[in-house]
DNA sequence: CAGGATCCAAGACGATACTG
DNA sequence: CAGTATCGTCTTGGATCCTG
């Protein structure tokens, strides 16, 4: 019955498994380390290409953007020659660092990072 | 300072942030609701696809597949007539319902699930 | 400097038909 | 019943060149 329903709105059910907001934040082969770099402060976006060091310009401007549309970051330009933009966690943003500090014991527990 | 020595090791830093590992674990369209499903008891392969409704047959015998790779289920066969499998969680598999719960705490809070 | 535009490759997801 | 095989589509990540 409940799975009838379900299937009518073919929808990921409402329980509490309704994890797929979150996941979608935080995965993307770099967003987790866009977020562990900014929660270190606010950085340009030279200096993420370059500690997130092997993404691609491309990538990055994508991952910032859709970090930007999901509330997780603050994208602040500044008005000069040569342009100066800058990139800070929302709190929102910061307050994925719960999230990612368990899923990084978690890693460290069972050994899955290789 | 620190940054620096980030940039000049170039890598994701071997700090707290690891966490690709769990994250490719329960990445997967709809990994974390098999093992949400699993939580509660072992089900054959014919249960899942009924009740993660809208999955193909191909995606779930694959994230299965992986998810048995990971360590995190476990496949049993019985050998009749016809065919039964069950598929079951392992200690492993068991020790991501607190992560789970995280993100599925955190997406309710920020209302990110649509 | 901060990105947008293009083009490509690989993989993930999906639907349907078929088999031990 | 429990998948595999096949084919097609869409999304991601990547490399390079170009611009306000």
């Amino acid at each position: 019955m409940l799975t009838e329903e379900i299937i009518e709105k073919k929808i990921e059910p409402d329980c509490d498994c309704s994890i797929t907001g979150s996941i979608n934040i935080i995965s993307g082969k770099w967003k987790p380390f866009i977020i562990w770099t900014l929660l270190s402060g606010s950085r340009r976006f030279g200096e993420l290409h370059k500690v997130i060091h092997g993404i691609a310009l491309k990538v990055l401007s994508r991952h910032l953007k859709e970090l930007e549309a999901d509330g997780i970051i603050n994208r602040k330009v500044y008005a000069e020659v040569p342009p100066k933009v800058e990139y800070t966690l929302t709190e929102k943003g910061m307050s994925l660092n719960d999230v990612l500090q368990l899923l990084a014991e978690w890693d460290k527990k069972h050994k899955v990072t290789k």
